[in-house]
DNA sequence: AGCACGCCGACT
DNA sequence: GTCGGCGTGCTC
């Protein structure tokens, strides 16, 4: 049976595929996971077969352009995976598939125009004075030439650009026609040359009429290509010999060598690997392993959660259970955080496994995007690694997904549709695939330790430090005594001077014992790095005396300041409160908002230990290509003393001398209004605090802060992982947070603060009249913790889904795809102004 | 999402 | 009179 029709998925944000119909010229190359180009309203887009049938009910259907792949660029499971991702993150199936595309895959074509009268001037004369906008089009393509309808639009200022040519085309004044724009990538050829059969037999003596400069490229190309087993570029060889091609379009024509292209891969700068040394590894690394090895054995689905302190040695772990799944003839996908992906971290797994290794990385060219894309495609290689979106590598039989770092919440895409998790969609791709995961952290997510508790995962533990390293001393410094002890000093020095006392205590961020710290390492030459973890926009409302901060009382996150209502208010579920004028708790009455930059500790640094050197680093001095590595390596030359950072310097540097890591103020991140606070709190500061005594130097940590009691600072200090998640997940538990529920984020912004709040509180009435699960909580509208970003309001809903009542989540997706729906068909939906998105398990909630 | 069509106010 | 605003509906 001839199928006929096609299914076609498009780029856009609508949620079904559209059928076209299949030429017979094409019937042959259109397979299903192929991408072919397809006429769609007045552009050609780039497009993927889902299905294929001999039966439509659709009537005026158009046929498919052009078929782009030989071999389908996507495999049924990798289909099967989109899927689950356009269902599970509610995004359009369309936008999920350009997601797993790389950048430049996708053509796209505009409606261009040109004048093909044969007399455009008698053509002018006669529109002139009748038809006015005629004449400007055709003066307009007189001068320009072909013209795509948007660029008539943006210099001709046309009404409707259709309704003056539609009439000019007819009468064959003007031809339009769809023209494909240069695809972004394409592989890159060199030509290559080989000797024919004639050419063989020349070098082996047969005589023929040659002149000596032709003999000689001949016998460069012959001896080339047995010496290195592949033919050498024609280039190479003309350009050593130093001759021009014209020598060899002659011995082409001769027929004695044979030119055709071949295609090179563009490799970015990783080329020069060192061989990997043997390793032996610890006992630790040798259990952990040995658990992977079985279940690669058995090629069925499994996850570990492999929780190995920092400098553990986790790497190798994967390393070696990669080298066995390349043994049982499958592949590997490692996902790295964008910010890990570094050359020392892709040189490492080069040096094990050479060639066999793909990068894909979203600082490399489309061209190198697509060449290492096409390499996976092709089988040619047989790991991925790259950050996110490397999930969607297509390489066939994967039996193995290393995520390193899997708590990191940058494996999240939070900023555009798709809103995928990286890490939870490669569990799924594993599952479909029979492969086995290995989620690697110093600090697993409350999730994925909830997953090891349940049973779904098991955990294998690295708890050592490789080549006996130790794991530093933790102090932990009250700011609020810190204070209290400045105020004595100054007190006494009243008193011993007589000078009047200040009116203000002046703010001081950096202790004396963290100060007597850095001044002992400068003396040893030891490194120090400092943590400021700016987050300005936080307007959390502190007591400077007792540490005191006012916390929702239905949802138990810290409350925003509003500067312009002057009010407490929570972006949970809306809950307002008067701010205090002095502490509920001490009766103090300094109260402030803390948001000190890296910058104004800088300062401080400065003043407190005279000419200290300090390398300061954070987005203002990193925002330049390069400027990232060249401050590291100033700092590894210990040119500097200090290195001074928000979160980039808490994470993967590995710095020997470093002996000291001090936290300026750990408050910034644990007071966030967000259900995960503590959570990024105990990873930053533990992450951190790994960054001292990496290697027989002991390293010691300094945190400060107002809340020294905090659950999250005590399981910090005596590095005492389950304790910390023992009390965070009854906290969880308590208050139906992840992973006890789900969590989805709708949004809405806009300009017009009462309209986006109508949006918001409209949308809340449909959830609520749609819903008919008791699984589902609905809360909001509510401002979200940051109100107004760039001019825009933003307000948030949540929807809340009991995992106990709702094991899959499959009530949740039915509310929020019928209430969105609702929406979108509602007035609201078609209103400009305001618009929504949605977040199925949104990484943080600001 | 784009994009075109269509129906209303403010200007030469 | 027209220019240009953005509401509305569609894309196989």
């Amino acid at each position: 049976m001839n199928k006929l029709f096609a299914d076609i998925v498009l780029p856009v944000p609508l949620d079904h595929p559209f059928t076209y119909l299949v030429p017979p010229t094409l019937a042959e190359q259109t397979k299903i996971g192929s991408r072919v180009i397809v006429p769609f309203g007045r552009k050609q887009l780039t497009g993927v077969v889902v299905g294929l049938s001999d039966f439509s009910s659709v009537k005026g259907l158009k046929p498919i352009q052009d078929v782009l792949d030989v071999k389908p660029s996507f495999s049924p499971e990798m289909m099967q995976l989109l899927g689950w991702i356009a269902d599970y993150y509610l995004a359009p199936i369309g936008e999920v598939f350009k997601a797993a595309m790389p950048m430049g895959l996708s053509v796209e074509g505009k409606q261009s125009v040109t004048l093909v009268a044969p007399d455009p001037a008698a053509l002018l004369n006669e529109t002139e004075k009748k038809a006015p906008q005629q004449y400007k089009l055709i003066s307009l393509l007189a001068a320009e030439g072909a013209l795509t309808i948007q660029q008539i639009r943006r210099r001709g200022k046309f009404k409707s650009v259709h309704a003056v040519l539609n009439p000019m085309i007819e009468r064959g004044w003007i031809r339009s026609e769809v023209r494909l724009d240069k695809p972004k990538a394409k592989p890159k050829l060199e030509r290559v040359a080989t000797l024919s059969q004639t050419g063989k037999s020349v070098l082996a003596g047969e005589s023929i009429n040659i002149t000596p400069r032709q003999l000689e490229l001949l016998r460069a190309i012959g001896e080339r290509e047995s010496t290195t087993q592949s033919p050498p570029t024609l280039r190479g060889v003309l350009r050593s010999l130093r001759l021009s091609s014209s020598t060899a379009k002659i011995l082409e024509a001769k027929g004695l060598i044979l030119v055709t292209d071949r295609e090179v891969v563009r490799s970015p700068r990783f080329d020069d690997y060192p061989a990997a040394r043997p390793v032996s590894l610890t006992t630790h690394q040798r259990k952990a392993l040995d658990a992977v090895l079985a279940a690669l054995e058995s090629h069925t689905y499994k996850t570990f959660l492999l929780h190995g302190v920092t400098a553990s040695g986790k790497t190798q772990v994967y390393i070696e259970a990669m080298r066995k799944a390349l043994e049982y003839g499958r592949n590997a996908i490692v996902l790295v955080p964008e910010i890990s992906l570094t050359p020392q971290t892709v040189r490492r797994f080069k040096s094990h496994f050479g060639d066999s290794v793909a990068v894909m990385h979203s600082q490399m060219s489309a061209g190198e995007r697509y060449d290492a894309w096409r390499l996976a495609h092709d089988g040619r290689v047989k790991i991925v690694i790259g950050p996110r979106s490397a999930i969607f590598a297509p390489l066939e039989n994967v039996g193995l997904i290393a995520v390193d770092e899997e708590h990191e919440a940058s494996y999240k895409q939070f900023d555009s549709t798709p809103r995928y998790h990286a890490r939870d969609t490669a569990i799924v791709r594993a599952h479909q695939s029979g492969a086995v995961v290995i989620l690697g952290s110093a600090t697993p997510s409350a999730e994925s330790y909830q997953n090891v508790l349940s049973g779904k995962y098991e955990l294998l533990e690295l708890p050592e430090r490789i080549d006996d390293a130790q794991l530093p001393r933790i102090e932990v410094v009250d700011m609020t005594k810190e204070r209290k002890r400045l105020f004595e000093e100054i007190k006494a020095s009243v008193k011993a001077s007589g000078t009047p006392f200040p009116k203000k205590i002046p703010h001081r961020s950096i202790s004396q014992l963290l100060a007597d710290e850095i001044r002992r390492r400068r003396e040893k030459k030891e490194g120090v790095i400092l943590l400021q973890n700016r987050r300005g926009y936080s307007h959390v409302v502190e007591c400077q005396d007792c540490g005191f901060v006012e916390k929702c009382d239905h949802c138990e996150v810290t409350l925003t300041y509003h500067t312009t209502k002057k009010h407490l208010r929570c972006h949970y579920c809306g809950f307002v409160k008067r701010p205090p004028s002095a502490c509920p708790s001490c009766e103090g009455i300094e109260i402030r908002f803390h948001s000190l930059g890296t910058q104004q500790v800088e300062e401080e640094l400065r003043n407190v230990l005279a000419d200290v050197k300090v390398i300061r680093m954070d987005l203002d001095t990193t925002s330049r290509k390069g400027a990232h590595d060249r401050l590291l390596q100033q700092f590894e030359r210990g040119e500097a003393d200090l290195l001074l950072g928000t979160q980039m310097v808490a994470k993967g540097l590995d710095f020997p001398r470093v002996t000291l890591v001090g936290v300026v103020s750990a408050d910034t991140q644990m007071l966030l209004p967000d259900f995960r606070s503590s959570e990024r709190t105990f990873q930053l500061l533990t992450q951190v605090a790994g960054r001292a005594g990496r290697s027989a130097l002991a390293g010691e940590v300094v945190i400060q802060t107002h809340q020294p009691d905090h659950y999250s600072l005590k399981y910090v200090a005596s590095h005492d992982y389950h304790g910390f998640y023992g009390e965070e997940l009854a906290y969880r538990k308590e208050l139906d947070y992840p992973p006890f529920s789900r969590i989805v984020l709708a949004e809405f912004k806009g300009e017009r603060e009462n309209e986006v709040h109508h949006h918001a509180k409209k949308f809340v009435e449909m959830l609520h009249a749609e819903n008919t699960s008791p699984a589902n909580l609905i809360l909001g509208p509510a401002d979200a913790a940051i109100p107004k970003i760039k001019k825009n309001f933003r307000k948030q809903v949540i929807v809340k889904n009991l995992k106990a009542i709702d094991s899959t989540g499959a009530q949740l997706r039915t509310l929020l795809s019928r209430a969105r729906q609702k929406y979108r068909t509602s007035p609201l939906g078609k209103a400009k102004g305001v618009t929504m998105t949605i977040d199925v398990d949104p990484q943080g909630m600001m």
